[in-house]
DNA sequence: AATGTCATTAACTATTGGATTAAATAGTAA
DNA sequence: TTACTATTTAATCCAATAGTTAATGACATT
């Protein structure tokens, strides 16, 4: 529903991103530092880093306004509401559950070895 | 953490991929007819169903032990284990949130307008 | 048996995505 | 000023993804 899930879940698609994400959970880390934490050139991660911006999910904050301010410095900090948007959507999704759980159990019971899961898991 | 939460995501990216989750979350439903329903040709989208079978997503049902068995139909619906999965990610990338949000507004009270959300938005 | 239907796979094309190296931008420090 | 640091952008390459049409497999219908 929401067009910005589509940005966000592509983000959270990539493992580094993801990687990123759980650094910066903890708290506000420099470009560097994540690059550096993620064994992965500064081009590389300033392209996720884009991403992950675009999308909403962190947001960049320069040094200024602060008492050993280096004005080079980006730090990255994550932002609430793309993952609120997302829980949104599962809840929603997930609201169709419990019919849909007894459905499947009942079926289970009858057919359970008809079932397909895909090759390759 | 968990390496399925990347097929997860990845699935779930695609927008169409989506639509179809939304479509079986009301109840399961013939290739065929999520096809028609998102205006895509079968092959299409039985690419994306592969996807989403593969993530753990969706199972495919074969129409045997039913009353009116058509053996030529596949019967998708939804599995409930990827999406709990993400969930659980989810909140744990929350568990933090409580802090980051009062550092958040603690700072943004003061620097609110160094604030760089990126170019797109 | 012959023809039509449901779904998947094959083969091909176009687009996107991630990684790299080199260059640019901006700022610090000697 | 000159050299060094932090980060981003540019140019390029390769791999992965999504879409199309045509072909195939398996079954249904007459």
């Amino acid at each position: 529903m929401s067009k910005n899930l589509d940005a966000t879940l592509a983000a959270l698609a990539d493992p580094t991103r993801r990687h990123v994400v759980e650094l910066l959970r903890e708290r506000p880390r420099r470009a560097g530092e994540l690059a550096a934490a993620s064994a992965m050139s500064g081009p590389a991660m300033s392209r996720h880093l884009r991403v992950l911006r675009a999308s909403g999910l962190v947001e960049v904050e320069f040094e200024e306004e602060q008492v050993d301010h280096d004005a080079r410095v980006r730090v990255y900090r994550l932002c609430p509401e793309p993952f609120v948007d997302l829980q949104a959507w599962l809840d929603q999704v997930q609201a169709f559950w419990s019919n849909q759980l007894d459905a499947f159990k009942t079926h289970a019971e009858r057919t359970h070895e008809h079932t397909y899961r895909g090759e390759d898991r």
